[in-house]
DNA sequence: ATTGCGTTAGCGAGCGATAACTAGCGCTCC
DNA sequence: GGAGCGCTAGTTATCGCTCGCTAACGCAAT
């Protein structure tokens, strides 16, 4: 299904670009074709719509977020500190490119169109689902701790990352996140094995 | 400051509806005039901008979360059983009045318009300063462990909220917010307590 | 009581700006 | 000589907002 040429590419990434400036309203066709330097009509030679434009960043990042499953399918017991990992090389990923916080972590701007939407709900979906294999069969491997239910840790791990990302965003990128970020997993791990 | 008249609330309390409905986009003058029987003109005799509206309907928010602040200072050492008393009554005002959770925990979508978004840091700035408050205050009156940082307590508790809220809106209010709440507050209660 | 006046809250019409998008022509390169 | 890709110039729709005007009310002076 994907395929992109460069010229796509280059679109959704200044798209990108645009909706972290200025948030969604800032993503228009004429702004968008000015930053690259075309005119707007040559952007419909690329793609037919601008909803086809999000879809297609949403693509993007759904394939990237297949990292913890395929994490997750290598092995029977997936340690906590794979899970650390991948945590943190999401946020230094995050922090590479920091445009596309604005993008992953903004469901609410992608209303009245029915496909976003639906996009957005299950790459959220599906990062739950991977989160919580992989809390539950730490909780099998006794590894963590099984007095609070794992669906409840879901909520805790993805609800923090999330606001610690948004408030990175909100405070211009002023902090170190991914510092921050292995904080916030250690603090994590204290709470969530068992104590010696 | 405040002091609105009859017909100020309703345009708020409309404008509030039109954002649950369709989101940000879905506020229009001309659609919220339509909603409530009027000509869009009619609406500047009651408001200078459609900016002034969505200030005043954050002013409303700011002044309804000054609860936990009134909570805090009422003691010298609120207990968690507070605490957890005022956020359970939060999730039940909201499963009253779903729509105002669209706006309350929509922070990105007041991008462009520099008066809005600050006046979203700030209130967002004060609950974690309240909820740092209380933390630290139990963290010093030994009801709650001192081994992580309240800081990343306010992460943990703040985020968690605001993704079951969101969870919440994404599947349509489709099950019972506050026993959820419920659920997740007790939660935090084992981890961040001392066991036993 | 009536006249006159100011205020409030409404109206239809329409402003300039901008949105997404399209029709059609031209150039270049296999 | 198509195909691919760009352009100028336009479309229709909608945005926030303003224009001039008026119906209805309270109220003081005549």
């Amino acid at each position: 299904m994907e395929g992109w040429t460069e010229r796509q590419q280059e679109i959704m990434d200044q798209a990108v670009f645009l909706i972290a400036e200025n948030g969604i309203q800032g993503l228009t066709v004429r702004n968008l074709a000015k930053r690259i330097g075309v005119s707007e009509p040559a952007l419909y030679r690329h793609f037919r719509s601008k909803t086809d434009i999000l879809l297609g960043i949403l693509d993007h990042f759904a394939l990237a977020s297949e990292g913890m499953r395929e994490m997750l399918s290598r092995t029977d017991c997936p340690s906590l500190e794979q899970l650390e990992a991948f945590l943190v090389s999401t946020l230094k990923k995050f922090q590479e490119r920091p445009e596309i916080t604005a993008v992953i972590f903004a469901e609410e701007i992608f209303q009245n169109e029915p496909r976003l939407t639906e996009k957005v709900a299950n790459i959220m979906r599906k990062h739950q689902e991977s989160l919580l294999t992989v809390l539950t069969r730490g909780q099998a491997c006794g590894m963590i701790r099984s007095d609070v239910s794992a669906e409840g840790m879901t909520l805790l791990i993805q609800g923090s990352i999330r606001l610690l990302v948004s408030r990175w965003r909100m405070t211009g990128y002023g902090f170190d996140l991914a510092e921050e970020g292995r904080g916030l997993i250690e603090m994590l791990r204290t709470l969530l094995t068992h104590n010696k």
